[in-house]
DNA sequence: GCCAACGTTGGC
DNA sequence: GCCAACGTTGGC
């Protein structure tokens, strides 16, 4: 066994450069609590993502969503349900502060600033498309069949999206990517 | 470690 | 409003 310490650096190094590469993701959110439009009209055009409280959602958010991934933002629960903008992280992942006030709907006496169990980044808005791409539509695409967010009983509200469906779904938004 | 009960998400 | 599909909790 090898305990060249070059050996351990280059592949750090590789790491750091895998995670370079931009990725995507997509965001769920029910408008009626937070909508594309309150992004929009947030100092900024900017907002922390809080109260995620999933492990495998806040594992994405701790570890792996980067600054510069670009995020589709979606409308769930809604009339119509679509991908209605994208936005782009400003702040990689740190603890979610609402988690230690007790008077926030999404507190969690388990976390505290000293060992803080959910995770939040901070995104800004990109574009409000012109022409969402409703749930409808992408349901009617081939391409787009195996996106995770159409895959029944998928709950997961924060999920990476391929860069082909990235692709993909901006050419039905008629939007650029 | 199993699993029943319960709570939540989110499409339909 | 219904309910399937999860995820979490807690007794054992």
């Amino acid at each position: 066994m090898s305990t060249n310490p070059l050996n351990g650096y280059e592949s750090l190094a590789m790491a750091k450069k895998a995670s370079k590469k931009k990725q995507y993701w997509l965001f769920k959110s029910e408008p009626n609590s937070y909508s594309i439009d309150d992004l929009e009209k947030d100092k900024n055009q900017t907002t922390c993502w809080d109260g995620v409280r999933n492990y495998q959602a806040r594992n994405l958010l701790r570890d792996d969503i980067k600054v510069g991934d670009q995020v589709f933002f979606y409308h769930s629960n809604a009339k119509p349900m679509a991908i209605v903008g994208t936005a782009e992280v400003v702040k990689a992942g740190y603890p979610d502060h609402t988690a230690f006030d007790k008077n926030d709907h999404h507190y969690d006496e388990k976390s505290d600033p000293e060992n803080p169990r959910w995770y939040m980044v901070d995104i800004k808005l990109i574009q409000k498309f012109e022409k969402p791409v409703t749930r409808e539509e992408l349901k009617a695409e081939e391409k787009i069949a195996d996106m995770m967010l159409l895959q029944r009983g998928s709950r997961l509200s924060v999920q990476p999206v391929t860069a082909a469906h990235w692709k993909h779904i901006h050419k039905l938004a008629g939007a650029k990517a």
